[in-house]
DNA sequence: GACCTGCTGCGGCATG
């Protein structure tokens, strides 16, 4: 086959040794010299890029090329890197000039690439994002685009960087006038032909799909923990024991690639590493360093090492604890076996019983070869941005094109016309755009949101690059040595539980906090060799479960007894799933399926147990936490999973509650309880921005907002179609609730971690944790596990006269730290010991003049006094006050005007605790002034 | 105890 491609190639593969071509290459070739639109699906490790690579250098070396002809577009920069060097050693010895662009390119590099611009470029969707949209100059050369290339387009699908390429790719169609050749390289992916449509878009060329048969083999073992002692000695033991170097060991999180280093190195084992997404890339570049030359015994990872990064020859897999969909599982058990005529090799190690059975779901998923279909978005925010992306690039642009530009991509075919121009009116309400008739320009507020120097600019700006990618961030601490950074931490955790001292265990090392930066958000630490450290945990959101796993599960138990018969699974294995089942039996209760649900009331909560897609019982547990919210309002919780869901209500079947109201009521409460929950919030705060939408969001002129974040939250995390099903059905009697003991899948249900209560409750909270005492921002942060900036601004709403549940702040005389507390409560806290000295000031007669401005701003007026008078009657001196409510109050010294700048200012302030803050300011001034 | 991914170009100035 390889006669096909030129005979310039052919001699390099000699030369390179390459006497056959893998499966996948073979069949990729005809296509792609024949200029088809290819989707090639294949493992990990046969080939792709190669697959796709030599024939198009075999097209590009038999005639001219200007840059640049080919695009290779991969979701990682460590991917880039790889790659360009593979891509180079071919098109340096075809005089091909190659560069690679992302953020973490040497500035050096990067101009290297704008004075002479590559024929091949490596780069990512964002890379591409910002040459379209802002490289004036060098984004000319894209007119001559021939090839396009799109690698791991499984991690694009369904996600909003891959709705932002899909547009890309139709820009730089409509762009260069070209209907440029695009390549996809997945793994393997269930409905490929919606991949094939999604990549290939509004092309005309003829499509092939090219699908491996290879990968399809392998080895499994399913083992469980038989040791009823310490967990994770007994699972560090496990793994050591069935380590064959060098071995991968995915867990499921951040915490346990740590926790069970620690343990490992405990049983003096050597050389394993660690690799996640929170250690620096120095760390990971390191562990991954030491699995190629073979040094490295194993390493303990998350995720990251499912993506396609070059990890050399790994012996076997080991999954601590199930994966979370079968795709993951495949691409995890792929990392291994490639060396030559080796096949995949690995084991899934249980800990709980209900493990067990998902680890067999999975397998026996895999082996009929189901997998996850890609989810199908749309989102509107990514329009948004394009749309501002087109706007950078041709700074007028008609509303026309921009429409069948956006349309022509799959992901917004169907997006209507009426859609459209809602959106761009939105848009141009927020002034992100101007429509002057047919043609649209970019509006002022754009670079007030994307800035080039934030720091001059509101919190609601962001840095310029930003607009280039669609990944949100949290606030994180980075860890540093020294000048070596080490790795992340979420700021929550750091504000809760990190203090100069302790000692904690990252990147499977120990270290010591020497010193907390707040403002630079840094943490120092210095080596540490002895002492027990505290390993942090990352608060991200759960990976989902595949909804095909409850389903399997329910399918294996009813072959009942046989599922024991399963070869893979080892003695341990079968033990713990004779165990689970006989439960069951005992109680005389049928095996789980959906159609049951297995009520249990224990001492705190009340469970309901079954087989259930993880989104439903996801939005069954948020409606029981808005109906218990509606009576009980504080500490409620509930817990979710494929197992079913749980709430801490015992005294009241709200579950039958709900399925008994009218349909109209049951959506009511549905809508409601998904608006009011943190995932809705969050997902707003994500998008809002795209749309230039800054500050508070109004529910009467913000409806695109709400109703789009309202749909990605939905799709994203809730089920309302099979919510509704379900409830209907426990209505119709056709899912049976069945009162029990505790169930092993109820047990399972009440492992997994609580959902707490949604923001709009925090008010309550916020104003329970400060009831008998006055606390800075900082504290309450920690007592709520709330960040501290949204705390913040959480309290400064709480001031208001409009608020139920409402809060002043006063400044600390001793730590000069301003303290919180509910405004019913000051006067008590004037006269207590705590913090008396806040508000006695030192000299009683001296004469203070406070300034004091009405809500509306409308009126201003000066009073003039001495502490000595407040003290008398403090009751009395309110009456003086002109108003009810004071917006703002400041005080003045009369004598020393430069005091001014020192004084406290209070906002939003009843009339009653005027006296009080006004003590509180002349004590601080004074404090400031003699001492 | 709950994953991962990404992030200014261009032109004009000064300096060696």
């Amino acid at each position: 086959m390889s006669d096909s491609l030129s005979k310039k190639i052919s001699s390099l593969m000699k030369e390179r040794n390459w006497t056959k071509m893998t499966q996948i290459q073979e069949m990729a070739m005809e296509p792609i010299l024949r200029g088809n639109n290819t989707l090639i699906i294949a493992p990990t490790g046969f080939g792709k890029t190669e697959a796709a690579l030599l024939p198009i250098l075999s097209l590009m070396s038999e005639g001219e090329q200007k840059p640049v002809s080919l695009i290779y577009v991969t979701p990682l920069k460590a991917l880039i890197n790889d790659i360009t060097i593979r891509i180079d050693w071919w098109a340096s010895k075809l005089g091909f000039v190659v560069s690679r662009k992302h953020g973490e390119v040497p500035q050096k590099e990067k101009n290297m690439r704008l004075r002479k611009a590559p024929h091949i470029l490596v780069t990512t969707p964002e890379g591409l994002e910002i040459d379209m949209d802002w490289a004036s100059k060098f984004r000319d050369n894209y007119r001559n685009v021939k090839w396009v290339i799109i690698d791991e387009i499984h991690e694009l699908m369904g996600s909003k960087r891959g709705a932002q390429l899909f547009v890309l790719l139709e820009r730089l169609k409509d762009f260069s006038g070209k209907d440029f050749q695009r390549i996809g390289l997945s793994a393997t992916i269930s409905n490929e032909e919606l991949v094939a449509n999604t990549l290939f878009g509004s092309s005309s060329r003829p499509k092939t799909i090219v699908k491996s048969e290879a990968g399809k083999e392998f080895r499994l073992k399913i083992r469980s923990i038989k040791d009823s002692g310490d967990v994770w000695v007994a699972s560090a033991k496990i793994i050591k024991e069935s380590l064959e170097p060098p071995t991968l060991v995915f867990t499921n999180s951040r915490f346990l690639t740590e926790r069970l280093h620690e343990e490992l190195e405990r049983l003096g084992e050597k050389g394993i590493f660690v690799h996640h997404s929170s250690i620096s890339r120095d760390s990971k570049s390191n562990a991954e360093e030491n699995l190629r030359s073979g040094k490295a015994g194993a390493v303990l990872c998350t995720k990251t090492l499912e993506l396609g990064i070059d990890v050399g020859k790994v012996k076997k897999i080991i999954m601590y604890r199930p994966p979370p969909s079968v795709a993951s599982f495949l691409q995890r058990l792929g990392r291994s076996g490639h060396c030559v005529g080796g096949i995949p090799y690995g084991e899934i190690i249980c800990v709980q019983d209900f493990d067990c059975l998902e680890a067999l779901a999975i397998y026996s998923l895999s082996r009929k070869g189901k997998l996850e279909p890609p989810r199908r978005v749309r989102p509107l925010d990514v329009v948004a941005r394009e749309i501002l992306g087109m706007l950078l690039q041709y700074s007028s642009i008609k509303l026309e094109r921009v429409f069948s530009i956006i349309t022509a991509s799959q992901v917004y075919r169907d997006l209507t016309r009426e859609e459209f121009q809602n959106l761009i009116s939105y848009l141009q309400r927020n002034n992100l755009v101007v429509v002057e008739g047919d043609e649209l320009k970019l509006g002022k507020s754009f670079f007030k949101i994307w800035t080039f120097n934030r720091s001059n600019n509101f919190v609601w700006a962001k840095n310029f690059s930003e607009f280039f990618s669609l990944i949100s961030n949290d606030d994180a601490f980075t860890l540093r040595s020294g000048e070596k950074i080490i790795g992340e931490i979420d700021a929550i955790y750091v504000y809760k539980h990190i203090r100069p001292g302790d000692l904690i265990r990252i990147s499977g090392k120990l270290w010591k906090v020497a010193r907390i930066h707040n403002g630079m958000m840094m943490v120092d630490l210095t080596p540490a060799d002895r002492g027990e450290g505290e390993i942090p945990i990352w608060r991200g959101e759960g990976v989902p479960k595949s909804q095909l796993i409850p389903r399997e599960i329910q399918e294996l138990f009813k072959i009942g007894d046989k599922i024991l018969e399963s070869e893979i699974l080892d003695d341990s294995a079968k033990a713990s799933l004779k165990a689970l089942m006989e439960k069951y039996v005992r109680s005389k209760l049928p095996l789980p399926s959906s159609s049951t649900i297995y009520m249990t009331v224990t001492d705190k909560e009340t469970v309901y147990s079954t087989l259930i897609d993880e989104r439903v019982a996801n939005t069954i547990a948020h409606m029981l936490m808005y109906l218990a919210s509606s009576k009980y309002t504080l500490n409620v919780y509930t817990r979710a999973s494929i197992y079913g869901f749980s709430i801490n209500i015992t005294d009241r079947d709200l579950l039958r509650e709900l399925v008994q109201m009218k349909e109209e009521r049951i959506r009511k409460i549905l809508f409601r309880s998904i608006l009011r929950s943190p995932l809705f919030m969050s997902v707003e705060k994500e998008i809002q921005a795209s749309f230039g939408k800054i500050g508070k969001i109004n529910p009467k002129e913000d409806k695109l907002i709400i109703k789009e974040g309202l749909r990605q939250t939905v799709k994203r995390y809730f089920n309302i179609k099979g919510t509704l099903t379900t409830l209907k059905r426990i209505r119709e009697g056709k899912i049976r609730i069945v009162r029990s003991e505790l169930t092993p899948l109820g047990e399972a249900v009440l492992s997994h971690a609580p959902i707490k209560p949604w923001i709009s409750g925090i008010n309550i909270l916020i104003y329970d944790a400060l009831k008998g005492g006055a606390y800075t921002v900082h504290e309450i942060s920690e007592m709520l596990s709330i960040p501290p900036r949204s705390l913040e601004v959480k309290l400064k709403q709480m001031r208001k006269t409009s608020t139920k549940y409402r809060v002043t702040s006063f400044v600390d005389v001793d730590s000069k730290e301003i303290r919180w507390c509910t405004v019913d409560e000051l006067k008590q806290l004037v006269n207590s010991d705590e913090f008396y000295t806040s508000f006695a000031p030192i000299n009683e007669d001296e004469t203070f003049i406070a300034e004091m401005r009405s809500i509306e701003g409308s009126s201003n007026t000066e009073l003039i006094f001495k502490p000595k008078q407040i003290l008398e009657n403090p009751e009395e001196f309110a009456k003086r006050i002109p108003m009810d409510e004071v917006g703002e109050l400041r005080i003045h010294d009369p004598v020393d005007p430069m005091i001014c700048n020192m004084s406290p200012r209070y906002y939003f302030v009843r009339r009653d605790i005027v006296p009080y803050l006004l003590l509180n300011a002349s004590a601080y001034i004074q404090n400031l002034k003699y001492t």
